[in-house]
RNA sequence: GCGGACGUGGUGAAAUUGGUAAACACAAGGGACUUAAAAUCCCUCGCCUUAAUCGGCUUACGGGUUCAAGUCCCGUCGUCCGCACCA
């Protein structure tokens, strides 16, 4: 290092200048017409919480950089940003602060604008979008009358929490330990008619596609199949003995993937919602207790799975459909659900470890039914864990001895031969866990939903030149419950159809509607339709759809989900949205909480003492905070870090750099600023050494003797250019930073071994180093590299500079170095021409001291030879 | 409870996907330069043993497959994400 530059880097003057030149420029603005390929890159838009924390700006950086990148190769990058500006926390704050939702959301977007810009990101901002204006929510609700035309949403009865205090609804999130979060009051279900999307339909598609969605990472795919849940069973019909049938049943159609262990079973469980559960109750004070008791779980499935099992004997039975003396128990349970299969099911304990800690709890039979291989029939008992593999059948009848295959398809082919009270007793029948996705909300901050009722016509859609139902503004949130419900005149309308007075649908939709459809609406922003289907057609689909993998399964299976309905009513041609994606990991933070429960902020604490002694002070109160989990960042619990915090003290590059640095980008990440020093030295060290470079560089006189290898310089380069362009083109952040280290010291060596003056060579080789190293950086750290370029008195700007290509003739090696085992463990290493025949790398590894010393005369067992990997003597 | 992942030095991690474990950094320690500090540069840095080399051990824990395992298989423990009304 030379050093003899005292002058250092200034991010706060640089980053704005070069953030007005790329504005001025419209360096980023992309257009339909341009002839060069496309390619769409979208990060996931965040919901407008107030500020941007770390975590977005990992997800940005990322997308950004291969936005540059791809740019860089030539593409036409459509390159995106919005917001998903619908949605609870801004009706929270209006109760809480008094803040109108629309003002407290575009304050908060202006304000994150701010952030994103100063951080260089490459996006096209005339494209920007906000999913709460109803020049966007307006073609929502045309998707949504051409779903209903097209019979893709329905209505139906479903549950919702209900606070009975506060008489609203709740989401699951504000339903702590089964009490409403402001009320505290015990929550209830209650039914309410809600509007349904028709995703069922869809549901084999979405399945059998997912093995087309190759850039897609393997536990996405995994999720979203198990999610979909296929399986292939049976509806079977047990008969009610009529002694105990309540009036009007006679038979109770439970569903079954295990009809093979039919003579395994000893009781049935039914749902609390379950039409036979409700009939027992009728007259049976104590079971209609136990179903309120049930309902008062809340709606969550998580809620009900951890909640103890229990059950309930309905005094119930049912004739078991082989033997007809064989009587078994009905139980209501609170784990059955209503929604999957039939709500009702046969148990079997021995093959089922839920249906086994039933049966141990209410005392009731346990039968092996399936014999694992290598155990003896006489012996075999199931303890108090449930054999679910494969065996031979055994206690059952005419079942013993097949397999549970043979087994299930014999159950099957005899009983549905059999007719009972007028059906087949049993169907083959092909099941999925997807459920259809209700999408209505009674809350005021979302899109409404283009419907009226009319006294007349029933159910009539809005009329298209009446769009976009718009919210009303002046609206009130001191009472509890929908805002929208409770407005004096909004609901009142006249019907489209018949022009007499009628009422406005109040609900509004989910606001994963609004992103299951934005990154079509990016590809033509201010269409007077939903989309331009043939621009939609040239963009979509996504290229790399980049975002946490919390949104694994449901945001990107709805978006999946309405691709298709949008295909159907014409909008799109896409099936697949998304054909790459990358999940990032999330960034994580430990939460902190004072004695009341109320939770506080990293920048409103500070610590003493250390390891076990650390504590965690509030510095308002002086209070003792107590530390909680780790957790991902969410404004809901302030355990975030600012994203531009940092930038204020480092500058964005060296923000930008930093939480890309070190850790691959999908796994998790526990923030810390641990670091953020040395990336600012290096920052300050790329912008020195380009300046002493140049210096060289620049120098008029040529010297005649060498002062470093110049050839080794181009090689590494080169070898550069190729491994930081695949790390880029991989995603593999943390790699190139590693590579782009690398050349940086290699540079900066050659830089500093110069004592004469270089050769003519030398300064070629530093030109080609330095130019190739400043456009490697450029997509992590594009503002110090600009100046960099600038500084190179290059006449261009790096945003419109081509990416280098790598020399094929500089990537070559021609002798390797091969490590040598000894059994396995490394015993020294030979150096070897790249394509020395097997014979000859044998020999030279043999004739190795380390190696001859430990055969001590005696030939070896076996030689493997791993051409260009290694070589492994077996003694 | 169910589904999905993850676990490597003081720290973040790398390992061409079964082939030299610890690349590249951060932190720490030592040194050079300086009146001093900052900045910068050089050296050391998994553990044990040794004056140093040599040697031995080491990828959460316990088994297994293989010439060879951080990587594959089985089990255990821990952490995180999702579970349909948070986004």
């Amino acid at each position: 290092m030379t050093g003899n530059n005292q002058e250092r880097y200034n991010p706060r003057e640089s980053e704005p200048h070069w953030q007005k030149v790329w504005d001025e420029r419209q360096s980023f603005v992309v257009s339909d017409e341009d002839e060069r390929e496309k390619y769409y890159v979208l990060e996931m838009f965040p919901y407008p919480s107030g500020r941007c924390h770390v975590g977005h700006a990992r997800n940005y950086t990322m997308g950004d950089v291969l936005a540059r990148y791809k740019r860089a190769n030539g593409f036409n990058v459509l390159h995106p940003m919005g917001w998903d500006a619908f949605g609870m926390p801004a009706e929270n704050a209006a109760i809480k602060n008094n803040a109108h939702p629309k003002t407290w959301t575009h304050q908060n977007i202006a304000s994150m604008k701010d952030q994103l810009k100063s951080m260089g990101f490459s996006f096209d901002w005339t494209r920007e979008i906000a999913t709460c204006d109803p020049e966007y929510y307006e073609h929502q609700q045309r998707l949504f009358l051409d779903f209903l035309k097209n019979d893709l949403v329905y209505r139906k009865s479903s549950k919702v929490n209900w606070d009975p205090v506060d008489h609203t609804v709740l989401a699951n999130e504000q339903v702590i330990d089964g009490r409403g979060w402001r009320s505290g009051a015990l929550v209830e279900q209650k039914e309410l008619t809600q509007w349904f999307f028709k995703i069922t339909d869809f549901a084999e598609d979405l399945l059998e596609s997912i093995d087309t969605l190759e850039d897609w990472p393997e536990k996405v795919r995994i999720m979203q199949k198990n999610w979909i849940g296929k399986s292939e069973g049976l509806t079977v019909r047990w008969a009610l003995d009529p002694e105990t049938a309540p009036e009007g049943h006679c038979d109770l159609e439970v569903y079954t993937t295990r009809p093979d262990t039919i003579f395994g079973a000893s009781f049935m469980a039914v749902a609390a919602d379950h039409p036979l559960a409700q009939a027992a109750a009728k007259n049976n004070p104590e079971l209609e207790e136990f179903i309120k008791e049930c309902r008062r779980m809340g709606t969550s499935v998580a809620a009900l799975e951890t909640a103890e099992k229990r059950g309930f004997n309905t005094g119930i039975h049912v004739k078991h459909p082989f033997d007809d003396n064989w009587t078994l128990p009905v139980y209501v349970a609170n784990f059955v659900l209503m929604d999957y299969g039939t709500g009702a099911i046969f148990g079997c304990p021995s093959g089922d470890q839920r249906d086994l800690d039933f049966a141990r709890k209410y005392d009731l039979p346990v039968k092996a039914v399936v014999l694992p291989e290598g155990e003896d029939a006489a012996t075999f008992e199931i303890d108090d864990v449930a054999y679910t593999g494969t065996g031979v059948m055994i206690n059952s009848s005419f079942l013993d001895g097949m397999s549970p295959t043979e087994a299930f398809d014999e159950v099957a082919n005899r009983l549905g031969n059999v007719d009972i009270n007028g059906n087949v007793q049993a169907e083959r029948r092909v099941n999925y866990r997807l459920r259809d996705w209700g999408f209505s909300r009674q809350r005021y901050w979302g899109c409404p939903i283009p419907v009226v009722y009319c006294d007349n016509c029933g159910i009539v859609p809005e009329a298209d030149e009446n769009l976009p139902v718009e919210l009303p503004e002046d609206v009130s949130f001191d009472k509890p419950g929908n805002p929208l419900d409770h407005h004096p005149t909004w609901k009142d309308t006249t019907c489209p159809n018949c022009d007499a007075p009628a009422r406005r649908e109040t609900d509004t939709l989910d606001t994963f509607v609004d992103s299951s459809w934005y990154f079509a609406r990016f590809t033509a922003p201010t269409a007077s339709t939903p989309t331009v289907t043939d621009t939609a057609d040239a963009w979509l689909p996504v290229d790399q759809y980049i975002g946490g993998v919390e949104h694994a399964i449901l945001h990107l299976l709805y978006s999946r989900g309405f691709a298709r309905a949008m295909k159907i009513c014409g909008h799109l041609n896409v099936t697949e949205p998304f054909k790459g994606l990358f999940t990032q990991g999330m960034v994580t933070h430990e939460t902190y909480k004072t004695s009341q429960g109320d939770w506080v902020s990293p920048e409103e604490l500070k610590f003493e003492g250390t390891g076990d002694d650390r504590k965690a002070i509030h510095l308002q109160s002086g209070e003792e905070l107590k530390i909680g989990s780790i957790e991902k960042m969410s404004k809901s619990k302030l355990n975030v870090i600012d994203m531009t915090a940092m930038a204020e003290s480092f500058g964005a590059d060296a923000t930008r750099w930093f939480v890309l640095s070190d850790s691959p980008p999908e796994r998790d990440v526990q923030w810390t600023e641990a670091g953020i020093e040395g990336v600012w030295r290096y920052v300050q060290k790329l912008w020195r050494l380009v300046d002493d470079a140049n210096a060289i560089i620049s120098s008029e006189e040529d010297g005649s003797a060498e002062n470093f290898d110049s050839e080794a310089l181009l090689k590494a380069a080169h070898k550069a250019v190729a491994q930081v362009s695949e790390s880029y083109e991989n995603l593999r952040f943390n790699r190139a930073i590693a590579h782009l280290y690398d050349l940086t010291n290699t540079l900066s060596k050659a830089v500093s071994a110069i004592k004469l003056a270089p050769t003519h060579k030398e300064r070629a080789a530093l030109r080609t180093a330095t130019d190739f190293l400043v456009k490697l950086c450029n997509p992590i750290v594009p503002h110090v590299t600009e100046t960099c370029w600038a500084r190179l008195n290059k006449d261009s700007i790096l945003a419109d500079e081509a990416w280098p290509v790598a020399d094929e003739s500089y990537l070559k090696e021609d002798s390797i170095i091969l490590p040598v085992q000894v059994n396995g463990k490394r015993r020294g290493e030979i150096e070897v021409a790249k394509d020395l025949p097997k014979e000859q790398v044998e020999d030279a590894a043999l004739s190795l001291d380390a190696v001859s010393r430990i055969l001590d005369g005696k030939s070896p067992k076996k030689v493997i030879v791993v051409p260009g990997r290694i070589v492994n003597v077996v003694v």
